[in-house]
Formats: C-alpha cells, structure tokens, sequence
DNA sequence: ACTGTGTGCGCG
DNA sequence: AAAGCGCGCACACAGT
C-alpha cells in the first residue's frame, strides 16, 4: 500500500486508489442539510481514509464548490462515501457532474447489519443509524406520531459518516469466512452503484413523448371528457353494462355495486374480478371486460397521470434501490414498474437517438441454476431458451410445462399443471429443487435465508412465533392448527423466493453497475437533448427487475448494445465464476419502446 | 375533509 | 378452504 501523509491530501489525484474512500459529510448541519446532505449555505467536510476507513487527509470547502471539487477529484477515479446518493448526487448531477463509484453507507449499513454473514461481528442485528427511503421513519422501528414531534428520533442525524463507514468496513473484516466476505464487499459495492444508477435515471429522464401518449388514449378510451370525467367510448360502455343489467345507476368501478347487480341478473359470481367474470356466460360479461380494460387504462395511465409524471419529454420516477426486501427496486411514482405494455409506444428516442432494450432471458430459474450449481440445468439452458431446453431433455412435454413448472418450484406452487411436473423436475435436477426446497424449510423453521452475496432474509414477526407455540400445545384448536399451518407454509413460500429473487436482482445490480461504467466511457463530440452530463453518452433510462432501456446517439447504439451484452456476461462470471451458466439477453436497438420484444 | 383498509389489476 | 413470489396505485368505502 502507498504511504499518505496529510501533507498531500487528496492524493487520489496522483493515481491508484488502493481502497480507501473519500468520505463527504455535511459539516454544519442546517435545515436544509437534515435528510443528510449539504445544504446550500453550509460547509462540507472531505475526509480522506484508507481502506480501514482511518482519516489521514481533510479539507473543508463551501457546499458551493463541491461539484468543482468531486469534478477535479474524479481524475483520480477514487471512491466516495457519504449517507445517502440520494441526498448527496443529485446536487452534483444538477452541475453536470458524474462520480464512477461511492460507497451508500445507509443502504450498505442496512445490508450488513441484517447480514448472515457478519454474524459474529459487534454491529449485525443493531439499528442502522439512518432512515432510507425503503426504511423510512414511521416504518418498524419507528414511532411516526413521536418522529414529528421530535426529529432526533428519525434516526441519528449526527452519527458521523466516518465512524459509520469505520464501523461497516471492520464488520465485514471480521468475517472470518474470507470468500463469504467478499461476496458481501461485492454486494455492498453492487448496491452503491446501484444508488448512483437510481439518481441518474431519475436526473436523465425515461423519454416520453405526451402526444404519443395523447393519441394512444385517443384512440382507445375515446375522446377526452373536458372536466376528467369518462372519456367517449368508455361512457358509452357504461351506457351498454347498465342496460344489460337492468340497473340505471349502476357504478361499474364499485365491485360491491357490481356483484349486487351481476347476481341480481342471475350469475353466481363472489367477486368482480375480470378472472372470474371470464368464466360467466352472459352478453354483459364481454362489456365489462372491455369496460375494465379501458378503465384500468384510464386510471392508471390516463391524461391525469400524464400532466402529473410527464414533464418536459421525459417521465421521472423515483426510484427506490434496496426498497423490497429481497434487494429488488422498488419506485414511488407514476407506477414506474408498472408501465402497462399499451403506452410503451410514448416511450420514444430522441431524435439521432436511439433506444436499446434488453431482458435477461428466464433469468430466474437460470439464476437457481448457478445457485445450486445444477450442472445438468445449465446444460439444458446452453445456448436456447431455458424451458425448450427442458423439452428437449425429455424432462416435461411442452415450454409451456416447463415455465410453469419452474415457477411452482420458485414460488412454492402446489396446485395446477405447475405442481403436477414439479415431481419429474425433482427427479432430473435435484440440486435445483433441493435447494429451493430448503429454503423453504428453513423459512418455515423461522430461520433465515441468504442470497448468494449474503442479503438476509428477515425473520418472522414475534406474533408468528407465537402463533406456533399456541398452536402445537395440547389445548390447541383445529382452526388454530390450521391457521398456524398456514402461516407456516407462506413463510416458507417467502424463503423459497427470496433466495432465487434476491439473488436475481444482485445479478441486475452487477449487471447494471458494469454497464452505466462502460457507457459512461463512450461519447460523442455532438450534445443531444438529454440533460448533461448524459446528452454526449449512452445512458440508462430504465430498468425493471430483469431489463433494462439505454438511451444512446444513434451512432453509439450497437456499441452500447454490445455493452449491455459484456455487461451481462460479466455479471454471471461476478456471482457464478467458472460455473458455466449463461445468461443470455434478448436485446433490441430501436426508435420506441413498444417495438422491442 | 381527511385517513386507513380492501379490492382489483398492472408489471417482473 | 385455500389458492405460487415480489411490488405500487387508483378507487370505493368506512370511520372519524
């Protein structure tokens, strides 16, 4: 390791970073600072560490002239840590400022404290100091009525980012386990660059053209009522359900309303799910299953949700990493993981741009494939669609089969064509479904379960295990049997997925931290209409579980199509290593979103 | 008028 | 009788 004195601090500039950080926290905290990041009028504190997070180098600079600073600092390629991207990149971003890595301590303090693997160590099991926006304040733990009179309870908003950086790093130290270590710094490193893509997308913006959209809607509920009410062929619709049924007043958006009305007319329904009406004879039932459609439309992703998400040509979710808990994003606004199929068409490159959309194909049975180390599956998927690979094997008799089966296994299906295959795919890749099946049996022990890179499940609620006590005493009744029983099996359902799910998204996470990098490294010497910093590079603008949308200048498209391609390969060879699983993408280089696929 | 819960349905 | 995992959001409806 290099020798550093304070007398040169900084020295990230003068090459190498050998894996100390650069730590930014907010020096005077004003109000504006309190979420954690520099507030307008305050001073910032820049601390250099090593790489077992000892302080040998400081400087202090008005929160004015960080973006300079970070700007200047980047040259040495060092790694920053601070609370929280989400506070702390978008003021950067906003000078058209990028960073290549960080390290996110509230969501990397979130990880390793639930983690199996720092067990033995002081920190596993205590409160994270901060609040993130998965955990917020009002959340377990957190008393909402208490937080608003007193805001030190939202968490510890003087825990210094040193000591808490300290304290991550001599956590994972301690892990005796040295592979298991690793996998854990690799996941801590995936997860922060995760935040830093999460920031970003929302700063560049998913592409949206309104009056695409407009005409999408136009086309299919109708013309726009002027005051928000039913537009054209939706009313009509209302017209036609009513007359059916016999019933003038009838709210066909009220299911209590409707299944009054459905079984006054003589069906026997319990609900009004589209679901069930599709199994009803009645001339009502296809009305109202176009009704719900367009309505579905209408609230979801009508005008209204135009004029509120839809700004300046692009949509602006907010994105949520580490917001479920198997490590999977989640999103506040606008319904980002929710974009129906039918509005993808607004989703358009600008223009001398292009998009490139691109799925990991059955990435989740494959990633239970690696997992398990199952060397007969990952032969089954080798170079073909992984359910036609299950075919050809001769393990079940149609692709269709063969997903279902596989989701069964995943999920913890026990009815339907999905649990009668179940049996025949146990018999061909028992290291698959032992492994799956284990899971569940711990969760239904109340032990947890880990991903591959050392994301812990929870464990069950006190009343859970309570529940179970009650019920396996001897004055115990059946209904308290069976409700126990119940419990018991969705738990391990929960374990069962959340390896295979949370393994998944660690896979996204590396995918997507080698690609932003790889793209972030080609330009072009013509600005486009994305906002800077991205307007001379390909970007991400969307990412969903196990796909991604980049938006890059038209003569950049088929290189950062091979991008995503390497990006993915190296994933798989980060979680898997020689094992040879594949991970093959459907990529596509288009003008619109709804054109790929 | 506001808040919390249930229903239903979109996505992976 | 329950029913395959994980989400977010709009609306209806009940409670205050």
């Amino acid at each position: 390791m290099t020798e550093r004195s304070s007398q040169t601090p900084m020295t990230a500039a003068s090459g190498g970073w050998p894996g100390g950080h650069l730590v930014a926290s907010a020096r005077r905290e004003g109000a504006s600072a309190r979420q954690g990041g520099p507030a307008d009028d305050s001073e910032v504190t820049v601390t250099e560490v090593d790489r077992t997070g000892a302080a040998f180098g400081e400087r202090i600079i008005p929160a004015a002239g960080l973006p300079g600073f970070v700007r200047a600092a980047e040259q040495g390629h060092p790694r920053w840590a601070w609370r929280s991207s989400r506070d702390w990149y978008p003021p950067l971003l906003a000078e058209g400022v990028r960073i290549e890595r960080c390290r996110d301590l509230a969501l990397c303090g979130v990880i390793v404290r639930g983690s199996a693997t720092t067990e033995s160590t002081p920190l596993h099991g205590t409160a994270a100091p901060w609040p993130t926006a998965a955990h917020p304040p009002g959340g377990e733990g957190y008393d909402d009525a208490l937080f608003r009179l007193d805001e030190s309870r939202s968490g510890s908003p003087d825990v210094d980012p040193l000591s808490e950086l300290s304290a991550q790093l001599a956590a994972v130290a301690a892990v005796e386990d040295r592979r298991a270590a690793d996998r854990l710094r690799l996941l801590l490193a995936a997860e922060s660059a995760g935040s830093l893509v999460a920031v970003e997308m929302r700063h560049a913006g998913l592409p949206w053209r309104a009056d695409v959209h407009d005409r999408v809607l136009t086309r299919v509920l109708g013309r726009r009522h002027p005051l928000g009410g039913r537009p054209e062929r939706m009313e009509r619709l209302v017209s036609v359900i009513r007359r059916e049924l016999d019933a003038p007043m009838l709210n066909p958006d009220s299911p209590v309303e409707l299944v009054r009305a459905l079984r006054r007319a003589g069906l026997s329904v319990s609900s009004a799910r589209a679901r069930e009406l599709r199994g009803e004879r009645h001339p009502v039932i296809p009305v109202l299953l176009e009704y719900k459609k367009l309505a579905r439309l209408h609230a979801a992703n009508g005008w209204a949700w135009l004029d509120a998400w839809v700004h300046d040509g692009r949509f602006r979710p907010d994105y949520i990493p580490g917001g479920v808990v198997t490590g999977r994003w989640a999103t506040s606004g606008g319904g980002a993981l929710q974009l129906p199929k039918q509005v993808r068409a607004a989703v358009v490159a600008d223009p001398e741009w292009k998009l490139i959309v691109a799925d990991a194909a059955q990435l989740e049975p494959r990633i239970l494939t690696g997992l398990a180390r199952d060397e007969r599956m990952a032969a089954a998927g080798r170079g073909r669609d992984l359910y036609d690979g299950l075919v050809d094997a001769g393990v079940v008799d149609s692709r269709e089969h063969a997903k279902v089966g596989m989701l069964a296994a995943m999920y913890g299906g026990t009815t339907g064509d999905g649990a009668r295959v179940l049996p025949r795919l146990a018999r061909a890749f028992p290291h698959a479904m032992n492994l799956v099946s284990e899971a569940a049996e711990a969760g239904e022990r109340g032990d947890a379960v880990s991903t591959l890179l050392g994301r812990t499940s929870p464990t069950p609620s006190e009343q859970w295990f309570e529940e179970q006590r009650v019920a396996s005493l001897p004055g115990a009744t059946p209904e308290q049997e069976r409700r126990a029983r119940s419990r018991t099996r969705d738990w391990g359902r929960f374990t069962r997925n959340f390896v295979v799910q949370g393994t998944a998204a660690e896979w996204a996470l590396c995918w997507m931290a080698e690609l932003r990098i790889r793209l972030a490294r080609m330009t072009v010497d013509a600005p486009g209409r994305a906002a800077p910093p991205f307007d001379r590079s390909p970007h991400l603008v969307y990412f969903l579980h196990d796909e991604v949308v980049v938006h890059a200048p038209a003569a950049l498209a088929d290189a950062a199509a091979d991008a995503v391609r390497a990006s993915a390969r190296s994933a798989g060879r980060l979680l898997f290593g020689d094992f040879p699983v594949e991970f093959p993408l459907s990529v596509t280089v288009v003008d619109s979103y709804d054109q790929a696929g």
